[in-house]
RNA sequence: GAAGUUGGUCAGGCAAUCGCUGCUGAAUCGGUUUACCGAUUCAGGAGAGGAAAGUCCGGGCUCCACAGAGCAGAGUGCCAGGUAACGCCUGGGCAGUGUAAACUGACGGCCAGUGCAGCAGAGAGUAUACCGCCGAUGGCCCGCAAGCUUGUCUUGUUGGCACAGGUAAGGGUGAAAGGGUGCGGUAAGAGCGCACCGCGCGUCUGGUAACAGUUCGUGGCAUGGUAAACCCCACUCGGAGCAAGACCAAAUAGGUUCCCAUUGGCGUGGCUCGCGUUGGGAACGGGUAGGUUGCUUGAACCCUGGAGCGAUUCAGGGUCUAGAUGAAUGAUUGUCGCUUCUUCGGAGGUAACAGAACCCGGCUUAUCGACCAACUUCACAC
């Protein structure tokens, strides 16, 4: 399946996109390194977009490396997401992290955002364990 | 061999798998008769740097007159050359540092003008007299001699005082005390005089020049420092920037009211002129912030040869070498190389600085290492 490319339509674009998921976002995950904010979308799939400040990472390779392990980690789990458009928001620990350590972190975080997605529409049906 | 100086090259290599962004070709689908445009799939091939950085200079390009005149302002500043241009580069001069290879240098002018200089010191730019030296000359005192007008007299003279005054040799202060050494000279001294050295000016020689040499003449002699102080001199500079600018769809439309007005308004971002354009401003109400282009063939790179000490340039041949735009250039594995530890089985690391945004030429700053060439000093061998 084409459960691991990811082309243009997979990413948001305009800043209509990014309005639309901060003015609400269904469902949020995060540490103390990383934000991500969700919302539902019409599409069918999802979609990701990449908010690094230049306030967090100074310099641009820094920047670029932690949008490139974000982009890689989605790759491989956007196939679990179903139909969310999702910002990666950075915090100011990011760019203290190494690649592992924030490759593992995100792949972590994809899990912990479908759950809360299915807490938050079904509370009573939670049987996580 | 050791230490060092300068210049240059590289910035881990190869393979596999999965991704991303352009380009080329093919197929399918849609708009459609074709051309052409868009989407998807497949194949091929390309995809960060030496600094891409800081944005400190210089250009190209775009718009405003084909960027024009004056003033203001800014910049540069030994000389010659190179270049599209430069504040860059090359060569040379001068000064300084180093045993040397080499390196460093806002390096025009304060004998155009104005200004500034803390502390110390007597005195700091028309020099100056604190100590010291002298006191010839004038003054005062003691003694002696002579004269007569017999006086608190005059003249001469040995000595003394340091009062007037002289002095820039010596001491001291200072970053700096207004050429140096010697002889003469003098009361003591002094370019006061002379010799040599130094310096200025003119001349001559070499050099395109900066400058150097010192032939000859000349001046007793400084032209103290500061121009990243004003300033003077020479040269250069119009302004804004790819969010420039152009186009497509939509739309700043169209409309109402008020004010000002062709010695005016706007373009035009220092001011004035000039030039272009022609109504401008405010309020009410209404609407949008998508796409294409500019966008990569260029003062390009590589090779060979010619010119030149060199920067560079000329000729011939070859190559096409990123064009993103919520912003691609990545991840994993294997292997080789390098490297750290080692119980010699192996285990670990793969580096530093750092990421194109219209494009070039420089400068500056950051930087793990590896390699090459030339040269210097020391040691050894021949």
């Amino acid at each position: 399946m084409t459960n691991s490319v990811f082309p243009r339509q997979v990413r948001l674009l305009t800043a209509g996109d990014y309005r639309r998921v901060f003015s609400r976002a269904d469902s949020k995950a995060q540490t103390s390194e990383i934000l991500i904010l969700a919302r539902r979308n019409e599409l069918g799939y999802s979609r990701l977009g990449l908010v690094v400040a230049k306030k967090h990472a100074k310099r641009a390779v820094d920047r670029n490396e932690i949008k490139r392990i974000v982009r890689e980690s989605f790759r491989h789990h956007q196939s679990e997401l179903e139909n969310f458009d999702c910002v990666v928001l950075s915090r100011s620990g990011a760019k203290d992290l190494d690649k592992v350590q924030l490759r593992n972190m995100v792949d972590q975080l994809w899990t912990r955002l479908r759950r809360k997605r299915h807490g938050s529409r079904a509370p009573q049906k939670r049987k996580t364990a």
